[in-house]
DNA sequence: CCCCCCCC
């Protein structure tokens, strides 16, 4: 029989000695899904004395689980692990390097009669969860929504749990209760959201739901269903909540904006951050044990937090991240129409000029029934919570469906807007993204570096941007070629060799032609470089002649024309640019068109760089 | 397990 290192586990959770090895007994192994790929193992294992619930397997180690290696009952020596203090003071021991010196399935047994590890103050670990909240920031507001999705009642959006629906006569959904219901003393007591983690498994917060999705269905290669998703708030913080398919017949009914539920028993993972911008590193999902119950009493829980960004300040978040905003909506457009791109359908849209005390404008384009439901014709203060940031413009701002909007709140940021504009910001100028570029007009800056970095042009649509750059190469041939002289006809003509050329396009044969230009570049910047193409305006200005002198030159002087594409070289402009990914022979390439090229103007790109920089908040 | 959110 092994012998277990006795008195291991509580000298690697309290102290973590480097260097210390122990051969421990996995009593019980479980997986803990993470966001799909990356699974994580979680273990309880003995020291012969003790036991340990909190212990995680490295990622690099999942292969053992995998393929079997680590099973129940069986015998490790740990080489290396770390111990991890989470969420105040739980501490978590992470098995980085271990071996395997007999199979559980050989063992088949418990070995010793160890009790569940217990440590003294000084080492303060897995104590039950005594978690005292974080101060959170918390904006309780009453508010007048006036945006129709989802369903926010005005005269319920602050205080007590009271507003009741006839449809909700029960009010408790799921399987039975946990096991720790109410009237078993002590384990009835409420979490914090801000202390749950996956590595938990008894757990029950009372929460506000501050945002309810609509029900959505999906359909990919993984398979297809439906799903919504509700905002859980409370004290401590707030969490996002999924629930797919059997899930939305079970709860979302039940799940009403501004009410207060007991929820237990769902799933935790990790947050995908790049979704949403609820303060939490994990998420729940609904699953077939979950219980919610709707809260009777009157709680005092917030309402809605925000994590409001002056406007100023957006272009230090990067484009498509989820964003809050509030400011006074200083210009309302009215309704318009765009046809998706995706979807080829018609779609209202409604574009908003807001400002706030910063001295910044930005855009705000509200959607459908959001764009159309939409009064702003007294200036409203406006409130965004998870709004979505594009670089359009420099900086212009989109409503998702995700996004809760409220006009007017009743919050300490909304009457000091108001205050502000009356007083003053009616009157006032106010910057606005997009006239940080000289020619940049509505793109943002990129290096060559950021291009690559950002993946530029690799979406569905082109990708535009400015750069200043060096004009490193020129392609000579082909560079020009005789075009159909009919006004708006580009067409490349057939020399007839009888001194007439011909249009396919236009089905004519002319005495006459046109030069046009279709330049190969290579430009170049301190991060990268470029094969860019340009058409007639961006070439007649790279190479500082019309198409019509070059093309006499090419015909009649060739030594003037060499000296034009040697002239060119080794210029600055401020290029603006189209990028999009093209396949060709199999083999895609980023490919990238000078929409303009101009001389660069120093003054104003001084001042750009110097924005940059204070950007970088040196 | 979704995560699309549209246009210039």
């Amino acid at each position: 029989m092994a012998t277990l290192t006795a008195g291991a586990l509580g000298k690697m959770v309290k102290d973590s000695p480097p260097g210390l090895q122990a051969v421990l007994q996995v009593i019980n192994l479980k997986k803990i899904a993470a966001n799909g790929a990356n699974d994580r193992y979680r273990l309880l294992v003995s020291d012969g004395e003790a036991t340990y619930s909190h212990v995680m397997l490295a990622t690099q180690l999942n292969t053992m689980m995998e393929n079997n290696e680590i099973d129940a009952l069986c015998v490790i020596r740990v080489n290396r692990y770390l111990c991890n203090t989470i969420q105040q003071d739980k501490r978590i021991l992470i098995l980085l390097d271990l071996e395997v010196l007999r199979k559980g399935s050989e063992v088949k047994e418990k070995i010793g009669n160890p009790t569940q590890l217990k440590l003294d103050a000084a080492g303060s670990a897995p104590a039950p969860q005594q978690d005292q909240p974080p101060p959170v920031q918390e904006t309780s507001c009453r508010a007048a929504p006036a945006l129709a999705r989802p369903p926010l009642n005005p005269a319920r959006i602050a205080g007590g749990n009271n507003a009741t629906s006839p449809m909700q006569s029960s009010n408790s959904f799921g399987a039975k209760r946990p096991q720790a219901g109410p009237g078993t003393p002590g384990s009835d007591r409420v979490h914090k959201i801000a202390t749950l983690t996956p590595y938990q498994n008894r757990w029950r917060i009372r929460a506000r739901v501050t945002q309810k999705s609509n029900i959505r269905t999906w359909s990919n290669s993984r398979g297809e269903g439906r799903l919504f998703n509700v905002n859980f708030l409370d004290e401590s913080g707030e969490i996002r909540a999924t629930g797919f398919n059997d899930a939305v017949d079970k709860f979302y009914e039940l799940l009403e904006v501004n009410k207060v539920y007991y929820v237990s028993r769902c799933s935790l993972k990790t947050a995908n951050k790049q979704y949403s911008n609820v303060k939490n590193d994990y998420e729940m999902s609904f699953n077939n044990d979950s219980v919610i119950e709707k809260c009777e009493e009157e709680v005092d829980l917030p309402c809605m937090t925000f994590d409001f960004v002056p406007i100023n300040e957006m272009e230090k978040h990067p484009a498509k991240s989820i964003v809050d905003v509030i400011g006074v909506v200083k210009v309302c457009n009215d309704l318009s129409t765009v046809i998706g791109r995706q979807s080829q359908k018609e779609i209202t849209k409604r574009d908003l000029q807001i400002v706030d005390q910063s001295g910044s404008a930005i855009n705000m384009t509200l959607w459908g029934s959001d764009a159309q439901s939409f009064d702003g014709s007294s200036h409203p203060v406006i409130a965004v919570k998870g709004a979505s940031l594009s670089d359009f413009g420099g900086r212009s701002m989109s409503v998702l469906a995700s996004s809760q909007t409220i006009v007017n709140p009743d919050i300490r940021e909304a009457h000091m807007l108001r205050g502000w504009y009356d007083r003053e910001g009616a009157n006032m100028d106010f910057s606005t993204f997009k006239s940080d570029g000289m020619s940049g007009g509505g793109t943002s800056w990129k290096t060559f570096g950021q291009v690559v970095q950002e993946n530029l042009g690799q979406g569905e649509k082109a990708d535009w941007f400015t750069t200043k750059a060096t004009l490193m190469h020129l392609k000579k041939d082909n560079c020009m070629y005789q075009a159909c002289p009919t006004e708006n006809c580009n067409k490349k003509l057939v020399d007839q060799g009888n001194g007439m050329w011909r249009c396919e396009k236009c089905q004519r044969e002319f005495p006459n032609y046109k030069w046009r230009m279709i330049l190969q570049a290579t430009l170049s910047d301190f991060s990268g470089h470029q094969w860019v193409t340009s058409f007639q305006e961006s070439a007649e200005t790279l190479l500082g002649v019309k198409a019509d002198e070059l093309g006499d030159m090419r015909q009649n002087n060739e030594a003037a024309f060499d000296q034009v594409f040697q002239q060119a070289l080794f210029k600055d402009y401020v290029f603006k640019l189209r990028a999009k990914v093209e396949v060709y022979n199999e083999e895609s390439r980023l490919k990238t068109v000078c929409v303009a090229a101009t001389p660069v103007d120093y003054t104003q790109y001084g001042k750009h760089l110097v924005e940059e920089i204070q950007k970088m908040g040196l």
